[in-house]
DNA sequence: ACGCGTCTGTTCGATGTCGAACATAGCATG
DNA sequence: CATGCTATGTTCGACATCGAACAGACGCGT
C-alpha cells in the first residue's frame, strides 16, 4: 500500500504498461531514504527491493580490512539489489543511501513471481540489468585508470543530478568512503576544486558553483553513463540540466 | 554443428537437463580460441555468444586515451557477452582471449529465443548473470583498493586454474593491459614475485613455481571469487588444485 | 559559560605507480 | 653472418595518493 502521496518518478515504473503498473502499485510502499542509512547488508538476505523515486542509493563493496568503495549508484532509473532476482537472495554489496529521497518498497518474492509471468515486466528489468552491467564495468575500469580528481568530479555530477538543489549535505569522510580513498586525500582534491571555483563547502554542506567546470575536469565516465542512460531510458528527466 | 570432437566441460552446459542440452548441441560449433584474439569489439554488434570450454576469455574495457583494464574473466563457468541477451546487442567491452583454449559458438538470436521458452535454460543463465554481477562488483572494488602485486597474484592464480599447466605464454605487456597498468610496473612486480620464488619467466613464458606463495600474496578477491563460483556451480573441476 | 566528545578540515613525510628512455634478445631477410 | 626490426625486460626521476598525526569547529549537558 502506498501510504504517502508522491508522484512516481522512477523511470522503470514509468516505462511499464498501465496494466502491469496497476498490478504492482498496491504491493508497493513509499518510504523515505535517510542520508547514510544502510538498506541492506552484504551477505544479508534480501526480502525487499526498492525502486528509487528520489535521491540516490549506492552499492558499496566493503573489503576485509574495512576499506570500502562505491561500485554502483542507483538513481531514478533503477532498483536496488536487482541481481537478487536471479534465484539467489543473498546481497553482494552494502546498499546505502547516498542522496536522501524516497523509494518504493516491494517484496522480492512477489516481484520475482510477477517477473516469471509478465513479459513486459521482464523486458523492463532486462533493460535495467543491461544498464547495471554497463555501469559496473565502467566503474571497474574508472576505479583503476582515473585520478581521484576526475572520479570526484564524476561523483559530484551524478549526485548533483539527483539532489535537486545546488547545495546538499556531504562530508569529506562520506566522499572518501564512496571514492575508496582517505579523508585527507578527499580534502586535498576538494581544495583544488574549490580554488578552481567549481565548488564551495562548509561543515558538511557542499555547493556546486560551476557545473561546467566539473564536467570538464571529470573523467569520460560521467558522460558515458549519462549517454547510456538516455539511450536505454530516454533523454527525459535530467533533473538539473 | 560441432565440427571437432572434444568433451563438453563448460559448467553451464553441463548443468542443463539432457533434453535442453540436446536442443542446443546441433546449433553449436566448436572453435579454437587463439591467445590475444579479439572475439568481439566494443560497440560492435553481437551475433554469437561463446560458451568457454577451455582457457579463459576476458572482458576488457578500453578508455578514450587507449588505456585498458580487464573487468571480468570468463572461464569454464561462463559465456561471453551474456548481457547481450538483455534486448540490446551492442557490446559493452572488448572480448579477448586471455588463456587460449576452445569455445562453443552459438547464435545470439537462437539462444535468446530458446531462453524465452525454456525455463531450465533461463535458470542456468540467471545463475551465471548472478555470478557475473558479483565478479564485476568485486573487480571494481579490487581495482581501487588493492595493490598491483596483490592483483597480479590474483590474476596469475585465475589463469593458472584454466591453463592446465604450470607454464604458459604470458608477456609483461599483455599482463599490463589486463591489470590496467604499464609494462614497467608489471616488470617490477614480476621481479619481486620471482625473487620470492613464486614464479619464473623468460621471454613470454611464465611458470608458476609456488602456488601457495601466490595465494598468500594475492588479495582476498581470488578466494572470494573462487568461493562464489563453487557456491553457484559446485566445487567440482578445480583444474590445477 | 565551561568542559568534553565528536565531527570536520589540514599538514607532511613515506611510498607505490607512472612514464619515458634505455638495454637486450630473438627473428627474418638478403 | 651482417643488418635492421620487433618484442621484451630494466632503470630512474616525477608525482599522486597514503596514512598518521595535528588543528579547529560545533553541539550538548550541566
Amino acid at each position: 500500500m502506498v501510504s504517502e502521496r508522491e508522484p512516481i518518478t522512477n523511470r522503470l515504473l514509468l516505462s511499464l504498461p498501465p496494466a502491469t503498473l496497476a498490478r504492482l502499485t498496491p504491493e508497493m510502499e513509499l518510504i523515505r531514504t535517510e542520508s547514510g542509512a544502510v538498506i541492506d547488508h552484504v551477505n544479508g538476505l534480501i526480502q525487499h527491493l526498492y525502486f528509487v523515486n528520489r535521491g540516490i542509493i549506492s552499492m558499496v563493496k566493503v573489503m576485509r580490512d574495512g576499506r570500502s568503495v562505491e561500485v554502483g549508484a542507483i538513481g531514478l532509473e533503477g532498483i536496488t539489489d536487482s541481481n537478487a532476482l536471479f534465484g539467489v537472495d543473498v546481497a553482494i554489496t552494502e546498499t546505502m543511501v547516498q542522496v536522501p529521497g524516497s523509494a518504493l518498497k516491494i517484496s522480492r518474492t512477489f516481484l520475482s513471481r510477477e517477473l516469471e509471468r509478465d513479459r513486459d515486466l521482464r523486458r523492463m528489468m532486462e533493460r535495467y540489468w543491461r544498464f547495471a552491467f554497463g555501469q559496473l564495468a565502467q566503474t571497474a575500469a574508472c576505479n583503476r585508470l582515473h585520478t581521484l580528481e576526475e572520479r570526484c568530479c564524476r561523483w559530484l555530477l551524478t549526485s548533483h543530478d539527483s539532489a535537486l538543489a545546488d547545495s546538499f549535505p556531504l562530508t569529506h569522510e562520506f566522499l572518501a568512503t564512496m571514492l575508496g580513498t582517505t579523508r585527507s586525500s578527499v580534502s586535498l582534491t576538494a581544495k583544488v576544486l574549490h580554488r578552481a571555483g567549481y565548488i564551495d563547502y562548509v561543515r558538511g554542506i557542499i555547493t556546486i558553483v560551476d557545473r561546467a567546470g566539473l564536467e570538464e575536469t571529470s573523467c569520460e565516465c560521467y558522460a558515458e553513463t549519462t549517454a547510456e542512460m538516455n539511450r536505454l531510458f530516454g533523454p527525459e528527466t535530467q533533473p538539473s540540466g
